[in-house]
RNA sequence: GUGGCUAUGGUGUAGCGGUAGCACAAGAGCUUGUGGAGCUUUUAGUCUGGGUUCAACUCCCAGUAGUCACCCCA
């Protein structure tokens, strides 16, 4: 019989207890930083109707990268390459009775249909943290600053990466002043886009708009504003880019992302910007957007070679090493008044002798043991052993639940 | 979608045109109430298909997969 392969499917990826402990981390950081902020916390599921991408994400992604498909009921149906439609729709749909302006925020897995390599896998986890109705630069500015504090939250410096701002009016304006056709400005964004990748920067300008790029572009009134407020709440690392363009065809005004400053991860960690025009495609009123993504992939790379992933801890603290079949009951419960007392416990239910249980625990790095045979359910008084040191203590239920609280506060 | 590199037990690796070794991991035992060492032992492998050859894990071709880069983008 042919046996079914065990790897995943292509891109996409298991997670193995040490993997899910570290995705486990990252979110949790996402989360905690997004409530201390007073965002709400919102969902949707991973397939959409095809067209809410049509048109507005970008012609490339939708025609060639989404995972798209027609359901039994002629329904053409796509696993979400992105959230934002996502939540538009979500707000266009109750935009009456909302209580705005809405702070809320997601981390789902979206798909794409691409060849993976470093950083970019077919699926991925991706906080999306958004803001309607707010059309100040505080909307920016808040999104910036929460970028900010996550990155700080993971261990990272102001060294180790750079926000870099633009606003996209500024190309528009010089794109009108350089009388431009449509396909011109496709091809115009396209270049700026990737002004530090290309060598060739000014004979490709040349072909596009037939000479060399002369203009000096300045930051105009919002992006001066931003920078000026940033500074002062002591965001430094935050440089104006005239060449940041981003790839999504909805954002209308100011974009910005983050890089990651290490040489051996020069790349675009995350970033976002404001899309006001995206309610309209659903009959919605159009409103003040600002949003950012942020993968789990890329941040996973960049703390990862800096050494700024935490090591994975056992997931209980105690193990209760039952020593014959007949302690299984007594063992089961004295696992339950403990854990009603706040201790995760782990319980042996195999027929195995007292040094292979204790290796197990060893193994499986729980830090202490709790010996149940007939003795200790005798006498009440059970002994507790720290695998690390190798100190026993013999101890009641009481003792030991005073014992292990104490010992598991710090 | 395009290109480079890679493919040997679960993992990491060695090897040679002539019957695939090693380490770690995993299981069992030495040891019937106290682990981490040691010893014994078990399980388990040349990605798939074709070609060259007396003989292919080894050489060639194709496919597949992984990886990196490009395209695109997060």
């Amino acid at each position: 019989m042919k046996k079914i392969d065990t790897d995943a499917y292509k891109g996409v990826r298991d997670f193995y207890p040490e993997d899910m402990f570290i995705q486990d981390y990252i979110f949790s950081v996402w989360h905690s930083v997004l409530q201390s902020y007073g965002y709400e916390h919102y969902s949707s599921s991973i397939l959409e109707h095809s067209e809410i991408y049509e048109g507005k994400t970008s012609s490339e992604i939708v025609n060639e990268q989404t995972y798209t498909f027609v359901d039994r009921g002629n329904r053409r149906v796509t696993l979400r390459p992105e959230m934002t439609p996502s939540i538009t729709r979500m707000v266009a749909k109750k935009q009456k009775t909302l209580p705005f302006p809405l702070k809320w925020y997601s981390i789902p897995n979206v798909f794409r249909y691409e060849r993976p390599q470093k950083g970019r896998l077919r699926e991925h986890w991706q906080l999306n943290v958004d803001i309607f109705g707010i059309d100040s630069i505080y909307a920016e500015l808040e999104l910036i600053d929460i970028s900010y504090q996550i990155m700080h939250k993971f261990g990272l410096q102001e060294s180790d990466f750079v926000i870099k701002i633009n606003d996209r009016k500024i190309i528009e304006d010089l794109m009108i002043n350089l009388k431009l056709s449509e396909e011109q400005k496709a091809k115009f964004k396209k270049l700026l886009d990737k002004k530090d990748k290309v060598s060739d920067f000014n004979q490709k300008m040349i072909e596009v708009i037939g000479r060399p790029l002369n203009e000096t572009i300045s930051p105009n009134k919002n992006i001066q504003n931003l920078i000026e407020k940033l500074n002062s709440r002591n965001i430094r690392n935050v440089v104006f880019d005239p060449m940041l363009i981003r790839g999504f065809d909805y954002y209308t005004g100011i974009v910005f992302e983050i890089f990651d400053t290490n040489p051996q991860n020069n790349r675009s960690l995350f970033g976002g910007g404001r899309y006001n025009d995206l309610l309209d495609i659903f009959g919605g009123k159009k409103i003040g957007t600002v949003g950012f993504g942020m993968g789990d992939v890329t941040i996973r790379d960049a703390l990862e070679i800096r050494n700024l992933l935490p090591k994975k801890i056992s997931a209980a603290h105690a193990f209760v090493c039952t020593i014959n079949e007949s302690n299984y009951d007594a063992g089961t419960n004295i696992a339950n008044e403990l854990r009603a007392n706040g201790v995760d416990v782990f319980v042996n239910y195999e027929d195995k002798k007292i040094s292979d249980q204790i290796r197990k625990a060893e193994k499986k790095g729980i830090p202490y043991v709790i010996f149940v045979g007939d003795e200790e359910v005798k006498s009440g008084k059970f002994k507790i052993k720290n695998i690390i040191s190798g100190s026993e203590n013999n101890l009641s239920i009481e003792q030991m639940i005073a014992f292990l609280k104490e010992k598991l506060s710090n």
